[in-house]
DNA sequence: CTCCTGACGTCCC
DNA sequence: CGGGACGCCAGGA
């Protein structure tokens, strides 16, 4: 793959991440094998609604969201909450709703 | 080509 | 436990 592919991967890993899990930005990274938690937001970010990617169900190495957006955080908890996953004072565990690679 | 920035992560204090 | 600084790679000006 290309380093335009880096994106393609990155967005491949999320649209695999199931419904009521989250990832961590490294943790994609660390999917990827090539590139850093840096690309996998950067990627986020340069995507669009139209690619219908999950990226809420993607946060931090600390299990909360990133934005800096609180419009955002709110909608991206609520989502999350929809899809199951249980917040812990804004918080989510990772030890239970960590997205696992089933290969 | 060089400089700055960015939805992060980890180390140090 | 909280906050600050450096490191990571890629893309835009």
């Amino acid at each position: 793959m290309t380093k335009e592919g880096i994106y393609s991967e990155i967005y491949s890993i999320i649209r695999n991440i199931p419904a009521g899990k989250v990832a961590s930005y490294g943790m994609i990274a660390s999917i990827h094998g090539g590139c850093t938690a840096r690309m996998v937001g950067y990627a986020l970010s340069k995507s669009s609604s139209d690619m219908k990617l999950p990226w809420h169900r993607v946060i931090n190495s600390q299990g909360k969201i990133s934005l800096g957006d609180e419009e955002s955080k709110i909608l991206q908890r609520n989502m999350l909450e929809a899809e199951g996953v249980v917040f812990h004072n804004d918080k989510i565990d990772l030890k239970i709703f960590g997205w696992k690679i089933l290969a």
